[in-house]
RNA sequence: GGGUCGUUAGCUCAGGCGGUAGAGCAGUAGCCUUUUAAGCUAUUGGCCGCAGGUUCGAGUCCUGCACGACCCA
């Protein structure tokens, strides 16, 4: 569609109006030559409380989108924004060529600028650069949202995140906090000696959790593949390859619902520790969050009206006492099928007849127990038939050597001892298959075969950990475009 | 999957019991050389989410659909 085609709204009319403008008068609307001295955060960082009289002379040159404009007759303010903060212009008849203050009095809300210019202080003390000369660096055709409301449409914030960026300072820290907290959980491994590996996206089998996979097709292969559930048995293989400790920040996939705490794609790390065992990754997990939240100054969180206390050692409980005294759920259901089959149907779960007695009890843990964690929880002592790759117990061989951390309510991370017994690995994996019919992975039991150290293994939900850590109610608010529904 | 609420100008929002569609900001044309959501004057801009229905007449009432937010499972 040309522009003359789509139905402009006024300002774009305008905008295409003033464009024009510029560019008969040889004004180029995307200069490409100005190239600023200092970000207008360090400017305010700098001089923001210093004397009006130690205000140094020296031109600065800064460059950011005009995000307010108040114009005189014949002189005009900015407030500039770039991405450390913003900074007044102050535009004067006087110290500017005709066709720069042609610039200054043409340009939008909207439109990125390069300005030139000393510093001063206003009447009303707000340190602000006098500009010298303007470069316009890019014309801007659509109008901004609303300069004192913002851009408050949850939709449009997520569909138009750019615009969320631009207009909600708010917004962009989070998104900077989560690069943080990623930086900060890599230095942490790289710190205790871990390599950071990169395992495939497109697998023949999507094994190491129980998921709807998306399914896509290879064309040369003429063959479907999955994209990831999860990198386990891929991370597992290197392993036992030697590399011993070994990480993955990996984009996981899963066909299934949307709500406040899933997007179909997400990001996890999950890394291996050889001769490393469950009990040691929960001191480990609360080092490597606790080092995470230091990062960025995240000490006790408000989160979702909840108030999260971050203090170590975090509670240990089994999953079935949780059942018992966190869920205030009768004894009878751990002991008895039957009631534990009554209680999920009574708690509205969707279960079945045919679900093990296991099964049964992790839906009632998820309804009852789960909402309830909100300082951050370790669950321990899983039933070895939900857990088919983890470590059979010692002590109780219907038990494996596994714990699931909740914080805020929600699962962030899940680990175990690995098993490494191939024999059990393969019954459990053929049992597991046939219940849901789905695949074995027999490469990875022939991997298994040849010998995997003891090793401890866990996955931590990055979104959801950014989540807690900023304080967001929605894992919408933490990815940077969220799956939406297309928009007809 | 179920429920509740929402969808009106670029943005933020009003529209009483059904009777010709509103405001602020943004835009446009003026005035204004230190403003702070600048001010003053004038002014442009609408498939009222979409499709049906009821009615002489629907932004408003009814039904369905789409998209979203929140709650529940």
């Amino acid at each position: 569609m040309s522009l003359e085609e789509r139905k402009l709204i006024e300002a774009t009319k305008s905008r295409l109006k003033k464009r024009e403008e510029f560019e008969s008068k040889g004004i180029s609307c995307y200069n490409n030559n100005f190239k600023p001295s200092i970000s207008l955060g360090d400017i305010a960082d700098q001089y923001k409380t210093v004397d009006p009289e130690d205000i140094p002379d020296a031109e600065f040159a800064i460059a950011g989108r005009i995000m307010f404009k108040r114009s005189f007759g014949k002189a005009l303010f900015y407030k500039l924004s770039d991405k450390k903060g913003m900074l007044q212009v102050y535009c004067k008849k006087d110290n500017l060529n005709e066709q720069q203050f042609f610039i200054a009095k043409r340009a939008d809300v909207g439109d990125i600028l390069g300005i030139k210019g000393t510093l001063f202080i206003t009447h009303t003390g707000e340190l602000t650069l006098n500009a010298n000369s303007i470069t316009l660096l890019t014309k801007s055709l659509r109008p901004l949202p609303e300069k004192w409301h913002g851009l408050k449409d949850k939709e449009l914030r997520y569909r138009k995140r750019y615009l969320d960026l631009i207009m909600n300072a708010e917004s962009t820290a989070v998104f900077r906090k989560r690069a943080k907290i990623i930086k900060a959980i890599r230095e942490f491994l790289d710190n205790n000696d871990f390599v950071e590996v990169e395992t495939p996206v497109l697998q023949p089998v999507a094994g190491g959790a129980t998921a709807n996979p998306f399914i896509t097709h290879h064309n040369a292969l003429d063959i479907d593949l999955y994209l990831r559930i999860a990198p386990e048995l891929y991370l597992k293989r290197i392993i036992v390859g030697g590399l011993e400790r070994i990480y993955e920040l990996s984009k996981n996939f899963r066909n299934e619902g949307m709500d406040l705490a899933h997007n179909p794609e997400f990001t996890m790390i999950e890394f291996y520790y050889a001769y490393q065992d469950y009990l040691g990754l929960m001191n480990f997990t609360e080092q490597l969050i606790g080092y995470a939240a230091k990062t960025i100054d995240a000490k006790s969180i408000s989160f979702s009206g909840n108030q999260i206390d971050f203090a170590k050692p975090w509670k240990r409980i089994s999953l079935y006492d949780a059942i018992v005294e966190i869920g205030e759920i009768d004894k009878e259901v751990i002991k008895n099928k039957d009631a534990a089959y009554e209680k999920a149907v009574q708690l509205g779960k969707p279960v079945s007849h045919s679900m093990v007695h296991a099964k049964l009890l992790e839906e009632i843990f998820d309804v009852a127990v789960e909402p309830k964690l909100i300082n951050p929880t370790f669950i321990t002592d899983f039933p070895v038939a939900i857990s088919p790759l983890a470590r059979r117990s010692e002590k109780n061989s219907d038990f494996v050597d596994r714990f699931e951390l909740y914080i805020g309510g929600m699962e962030i991370a899940n680990a175990f001892s690995e098993l490494s017994d191939p024999v059990d690995q393969r019954t459990r994996l053929e049992e597991q298959a046939e219940a849901k019919e789905g695949e074995v992975d027999y490469d990875y039991i022939e991997t298994l075969e040849c010998g995997l150290p003891p090793t401890a293994g866990e996955g931590i939900g990055i979104d959801r950990l950014v989540m807690i850590l900023t304080g967001s109610d929605s894992i919408r608010d933490v990815i940077l475009f969220p799956q939406m529904r297309p928009k007809k």
